[in-house]
DNA sequence: AATGAATGAGGGTTCATTCAT
DNA sequence: CATGAATGAACCCTCATTCAT
């Protein structure tokens, strides 16, 4: 029985994340991917148009998978500070399931060649228009102070990704979850986070 | 009379970071770096090992100019805010300046080439220590809550590099200085920043 | 119908035979030996690690085969004098069928290179070795004065070599082979060779 | 005081010499020899043409030393016997006090590249002519056998370069010189060397 | 005459992509 | 659909030669 050509398309997606991981993706050679993936090269062009396809369908698949969890579990949150803590430990928990993705994600996303980061860029700003909803939301709320949302969100995606980062370059056994509690009780300062129900202050003790 | 050979070096790493910005490392030809500079392929290696070095030898100089620019600065501040506001301030016109340079920091910064990484790596971490070293100066000071100076400065640093990566990418006439304030803003909530003199409330329009 | 690998192996060899006889080693350009072989550039290192590897392995395959053919005449000789004759007339017919070979092997066999020198030196020490052997049985038959075989593999080979490499730069129809006869008369004199059966003086012309 | 003309000219000969003895012709680079030499790259082309005239005014030179003292020594000979002596003894002599110059002669001896062998041709058929005219002389005076002398003086030159190559090769301690009585008593012998005075056998103990 | 920085043509090698089987 | 041998354009780097000083 043949393998169903969307599981081959699959194994050769997560052939080119380990692939595009250890080495960058310029700097990967298509008959790497296709060894892993356990294809013949030629293969590869059945499923991809060519090298620069590869990975920005896998953007496409992946990010749209991580942008869905995401907005899954805001459903069910009643507070700014949940939903923010909600993206936090998504985006801590799906990077560290996937190490060698956010490993492309942290490396290739900076790609300044221009056709890559067109790609790139859809998935992203979908992210990013989240983000900004949220704290948005919060505003509107009152729990959050009035304030420039672009740059509200800068803060946290960038925390959110260079947390992300520094956790791949120390290749240490540190587990980016154990930080949630503490990113959110820098984020809920920053914002000047206001829970409705409490009311308190927020300290690094109690973000839980 | 001929030009000093210091300054076909910068002009060679000038044209470099252009070069680079423009298309990447890898995607970057030697002979367009020849182009740039005004000078003949071979002279590139007159003054550079190979291409790796002069990635090397540009993140070496002009990181190493970026950090004791910043500490310049810091020497006249009395205060964890006003130091904060520094780095910030500094961060920006910085980049404002070399918005080349930011591209190429932005893009290369993250590459997972171990060779490239242990070159760069240097000057990041002195830049890193410097940002933890003002936090944990202000947590001494009583000026910043106790936190993990670790996450803090990965705020810090994550917030600067995604308004920094977001400017380069709207390519608008936003000036990433304008943003100053409203950085400081956010950190200062984010530490519980208490100002010694006032130890009042920060808002958004007071952080000045 | 794909043309064998082992073929096309061979087609690379003889072309780049063709090519270092023409311009030697170091001013053959790759791209000369894949045009004259028919194939593509990038098609010689399916086969080959590498420029040098050509040379390495040319050497090999030849003189493998070259040592091998006079092994085998050597197994139907009864007299050092056979022995003799059969070593002369298989260098000189082997080098007259493979004149390029021979040029490369006048040429490269000297090449002070020495990674060149260690790949070629094997299947040439082998062939020393032979030499030595014979005259060394000559001696213990008695049909050689007992001399140092060293020395006297240096004449019988250096002047095979000699009158290869005369007969390469002459370039004209004279053929190596006419002169068996002589070259064996000088050998029987040079080790006082003792015909057993007729026990007579060689001349020039009995050498037969 | 300014080093005379002629002076520097040897100078770059003999680092040349040193140079191509090292590492062969085409892999030497010019700078090289330059450096040896003490001067700079440009001086070279005060001097010479191109990298390939330094090889071949070095042949022009040298060779024309080395024929020139063969011719010196043959004045004083009295047979054809003293007279290959001579020979065995003035080419071993200086290739061991020139080893350098042994080398690269051994080597671009052979170079099949036209250009350059037009070039050291020249001397080298000399030293043929001379060899020849010995053997032939030797034939008049009954001395030696009627022969061809071309094949024969094959013989002679090609067991003295392979006993010098191999001494290049071995870089043992063992002097060639050591090896002129042996290599004449093979010569004796292959020419059927009648000494008209003694009449005798020559034996390996007698050829003194 | 001497220098040595600068030049730029040239070549070995890689690797994304194709296509005959 | 799948293969993988073959392709050949592209690129980093070397080094003989030049020339302004």
């Amino acid at each position: 029985m043949a393998i169903p050509r969307e599981e081959k398309f699959q194994r050769i997606l997560d052939a080119a994340i380990e692939a595009f991981a250890e080495v960058g993706y310029y700097q990967c050679q298509v008959s790497k991917i296709a060894r892993l993936a356990g294809v013949a090269d030629g293969t590869i062009y059945l499923y991809f148009k060519n090298k620069e396809d590869i990975l920005v369908r896998l953007f496409q698949e992946r990010m749209g998978d991580f942008i869905h969890d995401i907005r899954t579990q805001l459903k069910d949150c009643r507070s700014t500070q949940e939903r923010l803590k909600a993206i936090i430990k998504t985006h801590f928990s799906y990077m560290e399931k996937n190490r060698s993705l956010a490993i492309v994600t942290q490396l290739e996303l900076r790609q300044s060649d221009i056709k890559i980061r067109m790609a790139i860029g859809g998935p992203l700003k979908e992210y990013f228009k989240l983000i900004e909803e949220v704290i948005a939301e919060g505003i509107e709320l009152g729990e959050v102070v009035p304030m420039d949302v672009r740059i509200a969100r800068q803060l946290v995606f960038g925390s959110l990704d260079e947390a992300t980062t520094d956790w791949i370059m120390a290749r240490t056994q540190r587990t980016l979850l154990s930080e949630v509690d503490q990113m959110l009780f820098l984020f809920a300062g920053a914002l000047r986070l206001q829970s409705k129900a409490s009311g308190g202050e927020n300290t690094p003790d109690d973000a839980s």
